[in-house]
DNA sequence: ACCTGAACACCGTTCAAGT
DNA sequence: ACCTGAACACCGTTCAAGT
C-alpha cells in the first residue's frame, strides 16, 4: 500500500529532524500514552529499530519534543521592561506554548524533573530575574516559579482532556478563563514575594527602583 | 519453597491493606518503575489477574499508595498559630513525608495531576490559608504551594538517585542542606507575596494581625 | 471472598545483517 | 548513512473457572 519515498530503496529514510517532527505529530494528535516507539515508526513507515539509529532511547526523543514545545514560548521581551513584567510575560508565554500541544506539559514537565532538557526556559526565566536579582537569588526564583508553571498547566491540561471525553459538555469558556486567573494569581504571589525581598545581597544594584 | 499462610487453600489470601502496603514496600526499595503489577504479584505470591480483584487498575492502586504516603505528614499543627506559619509547616511537613519514600514525590504528583487522590494534602494546606483568608484565596494559594512543593521534591528526589548511581561520590550533606534552603525560599516567597495581598475580599477578617 | 490459568494486545531495546 | 528481521524480556488487563 505505502509508496516508498525514493525509489529503489526499501524503506523511508529519514532524518533525526523527520523522527522528532512525527513525534510531535503524533503527541499532538493522540496523546503522551500513545506517544510509542513502535507507533512512532509505523507512522514513518519503518521499522521500531530504525529509531535508535537517531536517538539512543526513548527518553532522550521526549527530551527532544520538550524541547521543541518550550521553545515554541517567544514571548515580546522588551528589554526596556523591569524583572517582574519581564518574569511575568515569560511565564505566560510559557504556558501558552504549553498549552498549544496535547500533553505538552507532561513531557516538558516529566523531562525537567528528571534533568534532560528543557533548560530554556529555566534559562530564559534566570535572565528575567537577573534583571533585578544576584545570579542565585534568580536562579531560585526561576526554578520555583517553573515549578508551579509546569505543575500548574499539567493539572489544567490534565483536567481538559478529561473533561473532554466525560461528564458535562462542560463550560469551557468559563473553565478557560478561571485557570487563567488561577495561574495569574500564583505567579503574582510569586513576583510579589520577591518584590518584598528587594535587592540582593551580593551585588550593590537595587531591585526596589524597576526601569521604567 | 514458599510456604502457605493458609494450610488448606491453594494460594496466599490478602486483604486490599496487604497489596497496598506491599506495594508501597516496593515503591520503597526497588522504586517507581519497579512497581508493576506482576512483580507487586510475585511479591504477595499470587497470580497477576488477583490484583484485579482488590484494585480495578494500577493507577488506583497508585493513587492509594500516594495518599498513604501523603498522610504520614502529620506536622504538629498548634492552633494558635497564624496561617503564615501554619502552611509553612504544613509544606516543610509534606516535603518530609514526600522524602520518607523512594520516589514518593513522582508517585503523589501524578496521581495529583490525575485528579486521582492527594486530596489531603490540598485540603490541609488549604485550612491553614483559611486561618487567614477567603475561600477563593485559600484555594488558590493552596494550589500553588503545593505545585512548586510537589515539583521542587519530585526534582529534588530525581536528582538525589541520579546521584547516588552515578558521577561523583557526592558531598550529601551539602545538597541536601541546598535543597532545603532553596525549598525554603520558595515557600518563603509564596508565603510573602501571599501577606502582602493582605485581607480578603468576602470576609471580614484582617489577615494582617496575625496571632501570636 | 479471593484466587488460578490462560490468553490478548501490547511495550522498549538489542544486534547482526543488509544496502 | 540508514534500515530490516528477529528476537529478548517484559508490560497491564480480561475472564472463565476454581475453592
Amino acid at each position: 500500500m505505502a509508496i516508498a519515498a525514493t525509489p529503489g530503496s526499501r524503506a523511508a529514510r529519514h532524518s533525526r529532524d523527520d523522527v522528532a517532527e512525527a513525534a510531535l505529530r503524533i503527541l499532538d494528535d493522540y496523546g503522551l500514552p500513545d506517544l510509542t516507539m513502535r507507533r512512532l515508526a509505523a507512522a514513518l513507515e519503518v521499522q521500531p529499530s530504525a529509531l535508535y539509529w537517531h536517538f539512543p532511547n526513548k527518553q532522550t526523543l521526549l527530551a527532544e519534543v520538550a524541547e521543541r514545545i518550550a521553545d515554541r514560548a517567544r514571548p515580546h521581551s522588551d528589554p526596556r521592561l523591569g524583572w517582574a513584567e519581564t518574569a511575568t510575560a515569560e511565564a505566560f508565554g510559557l504556558r501558552d506554548a504549553l498549552l498549544a500541544y496535547r500533553d505538552g506539559a507532561e513531557v516538558v514537565s516529566s523531562t525537567f524533573a528528571l534533568g534532560l532538557g528543557a533548560s530554556t526556559p529555566l534559562t530564559r526565566l534566570r535572565l528575567a530575574f537577573e534583571r533585578g536579582f544576584d545570579a542565585e537569588t534568580s536562579t531560585r526564583a526561576a526554578t520555583a516559579l517553573l515549578h508551579f508553571v509546569l505543575g500548574h498547566v499539567s493539572h489544567e491540561q490534565q483536567r481538559l482532556q478529561y473533561d473532554s471525553l466525560g461528564a458535562v459538555p462542560a463550560d469551557t469558556e468559563r473553565l478557560a478563563t478561571g485557570d487563567a486567573e488561577a495561574f495569574a494569581f500564583g505567579v503574582g504571589l510569586l513576583i510579589e514575594g520577591l518584590r518584598h525581598r528587594h535587592a540582593s545581597a551580593s551585588t550593590g544594584e537595587s531591585a526596589v527602583s524597576e526601569k521604567r
